[in-house]
DNA sequence: CAGTGGTCTAGACCACGAT
DNA sequence: TCGTGGTCTAGACCACTGG
């Protein structure tokens, strides 16, 4: 009832546990390790698709197989500052601004805001990393009549933040939507997976006092780097 | 630029919306599909599963493939009644207890409950389905001196109340956990798909009013059936 | 029992990353 | 440029499902 499966997780175990693969390190080639094993790289990589699943393992686009730290563990439920939550577990956290722009939005955003079709949107996307490893890809819709001059700030830390700050908006209610979902190329390519991979998808509607909606913002996760923590009562 | 899978896609979703298949009907088989699309079958199948994690379709061991219905939408922040949920949204849930005895115990649940080693439990396991379709796989675990008689009771229904009307309980507080989490062959089996695929694992642990641990429950959901709402304020 | 999906072999070519 | 992962071909055998 053993299946070659088996086989490639515990030599995959073996060559982390031996010690001499920390988190982050890379595997050996696809090709060396089906051939320690006596597989083809097909039923290899198939094993290494459910080690990814377990969270033991996770890829990179054309580079190879890494060693997977422990799962980032974030709240849907908060106001949440990715970096400082990041530190506080022991991550370094940066952020990349992949693209800013004034736009007339897509169909599911200015309905979302209760708008019409020809109103302004800001879209901004960006890139967190942990540890130099891309985890998420997140793009933030704004009313632009509203935050003129954004572009003029630094974007790398928490739109939060920004809001609060530069334009004196707290948000204080959140609506997410959890959802896995496939990744089209241009969120796939920063992540720096395969388009069609799978994701955590988390989209966030938050609004501020007023009950008006101020960000609309889709989160990218990998699924098997983070865990989520929901607490109610 | 076009990929064979761009082809699966178009193909699969012209067979859908061609109106021959509805909801919860089967595809061709998988050999005759290759065919039509003049590729292999272990590519038809890499683009299947693809089509799966976009929620298109689902598959059932050794069955085939289906055509997948619209997501069951649960909110793990609530005090969910899965049966009354799956009728608002016009399914139609089953629940099958796949077992229930008393234990000792492992680890990860007595220390949850901050009880020693030896302290005696029952487990609960039942299977849950919309319209035939199994989606979830449920563990609960329960302090066997506090629900005495528990077993000779209708298990079919709501854990919660149950614990209210027979034992005058009330869940006032959860912590949940969520994670990607593959499934060992246990909660692959009702579920009809081979061990080692992907999963929703939520964890909660459900207190009293006198924030005692009262219920330690697992859920294992299909990932691409189900999505979760959040609000927070 | 026939036909299906699940798993595996043994190759191949291409595009991209590192150098 | 060389080696890597990403993708694909063309088969095979087994275990299980369904009639």
């Amino acid at each position: 009832m053993s299946s070659s499966y088996d086989d490639i997780k515990t030599h995959v175990q073996l060559l982390i546990s031996n010690g001499r693969l920390a988190a982050n390190q890379k595997l050996p080639a696809e090709r060396e390790l089906a051939e320690q094993l006596q597989v083809t790289r097909i039923t290899l990589r198939d094993g290494l698709n459910r080690l990814e699943g377990e969270g033991l393992v996770y890829r990179q686009n054309r580079r190879g197989w890494f060693v997977a730290p422990n799962r980032f563990v974030i709240n849907p439920a908060q106001k949440v500052n990715f970096n400082s939550m990041a530190r506080q577990q022991g991550f370094k956290p940066t952020t990349k601004v992949l693209g800013f722009r004034k736009l007339t939005a897509r169909r599911d955003i200015y309905s979302a805001f209760n708008a019409n079709k020809s109103s302004k949107y800001f879209e901004m996307r960006r890139v967190r990393y942990l540890d130099q490893r891309a985890v998420m890809v997140e793009e933030s819709y704004l009313p632009a009549e509203r935050f003129s001059g954004l572009s003029d700030l630094d974007l790398s830390g928490s739109v939060t933040e920004i809001l609060q700050d530069s334009y004196a908006v707290n948000i204080i209610q959140e609506r997410c939507n959890i959802q896995g979902a496939n990744l089209e190329l241009l969120c796939a390519g920063p992540l720096g997976i395969p388009a069609g991979a799978p994701s955590l998808k988390i989209t966030r509607l938050r609004f501020d006092s007023g009950e008006h909606l101020i960000d609309y913002n889709i989160e990218y996760w990998l699924p098997h780097a983070i865990e989520m923590e929901v607490a109610t009562r």
